[in-house]
DNA sequence: CAACCCACCTGACTGC
DNA sequence: TGCAGTCAGGTGGGTT
């Protein structure tokens, strides 16, 4: 479900709505998402406060003060959804949702997390693993920070045969592109998804680059993409699938060309492209 | 190494 | 209405 933008946007919510909040209880109803949650380091969040909520990749760091400076890694896999609601004064509290996995209440407040595939994790490790924790350490950079950029691209594509929508998803390259974002890239840059990653110029690696950070950036302005899943804290949803140019429509014309856009799978992923505007 | 493909899991949708 | 088949925003791990 969730690319970078939608994930940035839900960190957003949460500094907004938890940030400085003491957690005054924990709930998890299984003990496992996609990797097996350490249900003691969970319990041990209670009587913390949430100092900080940080991103790297599509991973969210949310960071607890005291001892062991602990930090909870949560990922929303496909349909993991995470958002907050006030707390009921009934007996019993708020009634689970269906594929409701864990809680944090934080006073009035409660982070809910919610994930129908499972493909989701949730970790807790010390702050200073992090560096070093296994989901991590083989991440390349950020999109949207100084070290990436048409050289970074340029150079780290030279001896790669892949499709270059195929090495713009490969989070040791870059992270946080999705299949959606992927391909809006690709689109605004002016290239074709299919292309040979080796064989991308300089200039397009350049181009490419731009398209990668302004995509990101406009989407993380209209508050993400909702296609079925992807809620906010608020449970409210993205804006960014109206900006969509290509990805989800196929036969539909080009916006600059009025050529049909074009539908192939790729890497096992939905791809879709201009044939006339891309090269 | 790099490239490829599979698995993980459930729900929504399509077509018969 | 039911049912089988297909697809979905991610990504680690196993195999060539």
């Amino acid at each position: 479900m969730p690319e970078l933008p939608e994930v940035e946007t839900v960190r957003r919510g949460l500094d907004r709505t938890l940030r400085n909040r003491a957690v005054t209880d924990v709930h998890l109803r299984r003990h496992d998402l996609r990797w097996p949650i350490p249900v003691d380091s969970v319990r041990d969040l209670v009587g913390r406060r949430l100092i900080a909520i940080d991103r790297r990749a599509k991973y969210l760091l949310l960071r607890f003060s005291g001892p062991g400076a602990p930090v909870a890694l949560v990922h929303l896999g496909m349909s993991g959804r995470l958002f907050v609601d006030q707390a009921t004064k009934r007996a019993g509290g708020l009634a689970w949702e269906k594929h409701e996995h864990w809680r944090l209440d934080l006073r009035d407040r409660v982070m809910r997390y919610t994930d129908a595939r499972r493909f989701g994790a949730l970790d807790v490790v010390a702050a200073a693993e992090l560096p070093t924790h296994w989901l991590l350490s083989g991440l390349g950079p950020e999109p949207l920070e100084e070290e990436f950029g048409g050289d970074y691209i340029f150079a780290h594509t030279r001896r790669r045969k892949v499709a270059l929508k195929t090495w713009l998803m490969d989070a040791r390259n870059v992270v946080g592109v999705g299949n959606i974002y992927a391909s809006e890239a690709c689109y605004r840059a002016g290239v074709r998804p299919t292309r040979r990653a080796a064989r991308v110029t300089r200039a397009e690696s350049m181009a490419l680059a731009a398209a990668v950070q302004d995509v990101l950036a406009d989407a993380i302005r209209q508050g993400g993409t909702t296609l079925r899943d992807y809620i906010g804290v608020d449970q409210d949803t993205g804006y960014f699938q109206r900006e969509l140019a290509v990805y989800g429509r196929r036969g539909e014309s080009c916006a600059r060309c009025a050529s049909a856009v074009k539908h192939l799978v790729l890497s096992g992923r939905a791809t879709y492209y201009c044939p006339t505007c891309q090269r």
